[in-house]
DNA sequence: TAGTGGTCTAGACCACAAT
DNA sequence: TTGTGGTCTAGACCACTAG
């Protein structure tokens, strides 16, 4: 482990023990720096990771001040930090998937092909799939990915976790995503599969996901009905 | 202006105009260091920055990759930096507010006390205004926050900008935020004041706000239509 | 003025990827 | 094996806050 990562989970410890409560002051960067035998700037760079975690927050020429109990976070809500798929978030346990659809074409919307930055011929799957979560219809998946980068994808993966399958057999992580969240009306497919109304608000999460090499691996649109998942976010103000 | 900032600024320009095309690898860092004449240190923070904006990707032991157009921002979108409050993000002159309600209480649901982590006696203004984009109504936001934080909010700031008071004349700046984001059924304030009809679909930020000291200043829920905002995150892979 | 966090350095050493 | 980015250091100096 590395020595700021070590560092943040003995300081998270102290939080949570009480021994820094909320709105007190944190010992200097100096004094940790002496105590775990690390430099200024490992300290610096451990608690860098607690203020962009929401749990502290530092304050030039005053100090580092811990953070009250600001969660909203609710169970079935999407963490900030949202990467590693439905299945890893939820526990492979509990999530099955029904395919609706998986094609291979290349007759798609253009938007999807700007998005994806590709050019309008490449073959895409076209995938829609039905998770659910503990056998309750949960989120409806549209989801498009270039064929040439996962040639022989089955649909035993797709039923299960694609995610768990880039990364364990093709050795492809995630680099990161783009995400654009609104409200959406319900459609045909939202009646049918996740059990909308005609007029049930749907929460609608755009992404496009790119690898660890930078290219572009998804371009995809998850929906779930307006009272089963929340998205969560923290944001730190740096400037 | 710092160093890193300013080969953040170089760096992007020259993504900008081609010099660094979508899927090259930047220069290795120690080649950027002399070529700017900063320690490579300071390189590493600037790519850090560039990394967290979505526009390249570090991978250790390769180098660091160019990404593409994978932008999904629309107008009227917040970003995913949305913390100047709706103001600064739009422009002051086009903003409006119409208050709907300005009092202060102690008479509150317990969830807000909750929330803001302040005992159920501590008074609160219980806000709601109207957000008007060019006189169009945008959207409603309920607002508490703690009266003995600034005792003499006027009516005519809380028509403005409240950012803006609290900064210029209050000296108070914000720290930080969590956000939840879901969609909601319309209420009978979305139908009176948004435009929405009773199946509207709505999207839904509920946040706490704390300030640049760690105190908790604002619980809020903020409303508008399905169809007029969105709201827009990149993740990035650490681990 | 004293005290805090922030920036920056020059260089040692480590971890990971391609060959 | 070579080359990339990552971690870490010890210390100089800067910027901001409080009294």
């Amino acid at each position: 482990m590395k020595k700021y990562q070590y560092v943040v989970s003995q300081i998270q410890k102290r939080i949570e023990n009480g021994l820094y409560p909320p709105q007190s002051l944190l010992p200097k960067q100096e004094e940790l720096a002496s105590e775990f035998s690390v430099s200024k700037m490992t300290i610096k760079r451990a608690l860098d990771v607690l203020t962009h975690d929401g749990q502290i927050f530092k304050k030039s020429g005053l100090g580092t001040i811990v953070l009250g109990g600001t969660d909203l976070l609710e169970s079935r809500d999407a963490p900030a930090n949202a990467f590693d798929g439905l299945t890893m978030q939820q526990g492979s346990a509990h999530v099955t998937s029904k395919i609706i659809r998986f094609t291979s074409t290349s007759n798609v919307p253009e938007i999807v092909y700007q998005r994806l930055s590709l050019a309008t011929t490449t073959p895409l799957y076209d995938i829609i799939r039905l998770r659910l979560l503990d056998g309750q219809p949960f989120i409806l998946e549209h989801t498009y990915m270039p064929v040439e980068m996962m040639p022989s994808l089955s649909e035993s993966v797709v039923k299960g976790s694609i995610y768990r399958y880039l990364h364990e057999d093709l050795k492809i992580d995630f680099g990161g995503a783009r995400r654009r969240i609104q409200a959406a009306e319900a459609m045909d497919l939202d009646v049918k599969y996740l059990g909308a109304k005609i007029n049930t608000p749907i929460l609608e999460i755009e992404q496009v996901v790119w690898t660890s090499l930078g290219k572009n691996i998804e371009y995809s649109k998850s929906r779930n009905l307006y009272d089963t998942r929340a998205y969560n976010i923290i944001e730190i103000n740096d400037g």
